[in-house]
DNA sequence: GCCCGTCTACCCACTTATGGGTAGGCCTCG
DNA sequence: CGAGGCCTACCCATAAGTGGGTAGACGGGC
């Protein structure tokens, strides 16, 4: 299913780093990069046809911006791994793009080699984030080690790893099925997780639920 | 949440059984029958009103079998535990048992305490499989071990654990959505799994994915 | 040659989730 | 008393999953 060489769809308005990454990008002889465009909707409109498997795509981008993009690519090409590319390391454009469905963030001032290894993370299937990603990636997590969700949260949490719909947790922890709702969705955003999926991973990671049911 | 008894409602159209189990249960402290019916529509519309932590029911009823008492249970009260009564150890009474929605499985040889044990273990929030039971699904299970699923089918299962929806899976697998939702269905079948959230702690216990991506 | 498993694809009706919100009541801490 | 967290509850529109099917194509083995 992998094809022998990643393809790698660049979008950026800064025509430095749209052409330096193209330049470095296409001295690996594993990468292809089948197209660039300095906006979203170019961006996408090339996605469409080429069907990259990975695509970096700027954050800040006039018109279009980089966050509203990943759901575009999302609805209509869900299998492009999405890494964004930033100056910012602002933790709200970080956890919005992952909530948005990025599987990498990296900040500009990385070396070649980085944006490299995340293309060849992300393309198997793997998620990367940039040293100084990571750092607000891992202080989140430590903020949230230490006090990460209420009670009922964690008790919400254990139902839905065992499946339990949001009518029958509401039924089970005698509330509405829309509170039970609004409970997952703050899950989801204090997470910053996607998906249900990815909430019963976090739960069996950190013990707020066992497999063994 | 537990109240300090647990509330049981009995449904079984064998008066004998009925009663029988009524009286032997109303011998135990903790447990409090809440009522008894010999139809299902019957239960139904006592558990209505009366909202038990735990449903004991006939699999063999006229007019509404038990297996469709059970579809019915779980749309209007989703919290009552369901535990199925049986005389037979029939693979796919008890398959089709789990399948929709019950979580517990006893055979009527068995003695009272067991019924107990089981009544104690669901509302608990386990599941529970008399010892008859326990080995057709565990047969099952071996067989299962053998040779479970096609690569395709685990491949798709991996990707379900990741969150990916039936479209995304289409998508990374040059398939159509159609296709993807046939699979997942054939895993829930194979498995006998009723949902997602199983599906993936199987996939995590199985070591079919990892809990790292 | 035929059966069977696998992979593919589609049909339908229905339920549920998703992702944006907003908002009120309650309690606690400063 | 005011701020903020927590739990509750609802609004909207859209996307996705569920649970029944059926069925064709392909390949291997008896």
């Amino acid at each position: 299913m992998t094809r022998d060489r990643i393809s790698v769809l660049l979008i950026d308005n800064h025509p430095v780093v749209l052409d330096g990454l193209k330049a470095v990008l296409e001295t690996f002889d594993h990468i292809e990069v089948i197209g660039t465009a300095s906006l979203a909707q170019v961006g996408l409109e090339i996605a469409r046809q080429r069907r990259p498997q990975v695509t970096l795509m700027d954050i800040n981008m006039p018109k279009l911006s980089g966050i509203d993009a990943i759901e575009l690519f999302r609805r209509e090409l869900p299998a492009t791994r999405i890494v964004m590319l930033s100056m910012h390391d602002s933790r709200e454009y970080i956890s919005s793009s992952i909530m948005h469905g990025a599987v990498g963030y990296i900040l500009k001032d990385v070396s070649t080699d980085e944006v490299v290894c995340a293309i060849e993370t992300v393309a198997s299937g793997g998620t990367y984030f940039s040293s100084g990603v990571r750092d607000i990636l891992m202080a989140d997590e430590a903020r949230m080690e230490a006090d990460p969700l209420t009670p009922r949260e964690r008790h919400i949490l254990g139902l839905i790893v065992t499946g339990r719909s949001n009518r029958e947790i509401a039924e089970e922890l005698g509330i509405t099925p829309a509170t039970a709702e609004t409970h997952r969705k703050n899950l989801k955003r204090k997470l910053g997780i996607a998906t249900t999926a990815g909430l019963i991973r976090y739960a069996l990671d950190h013990g707020i639920a066992t497999r063994a049911v």
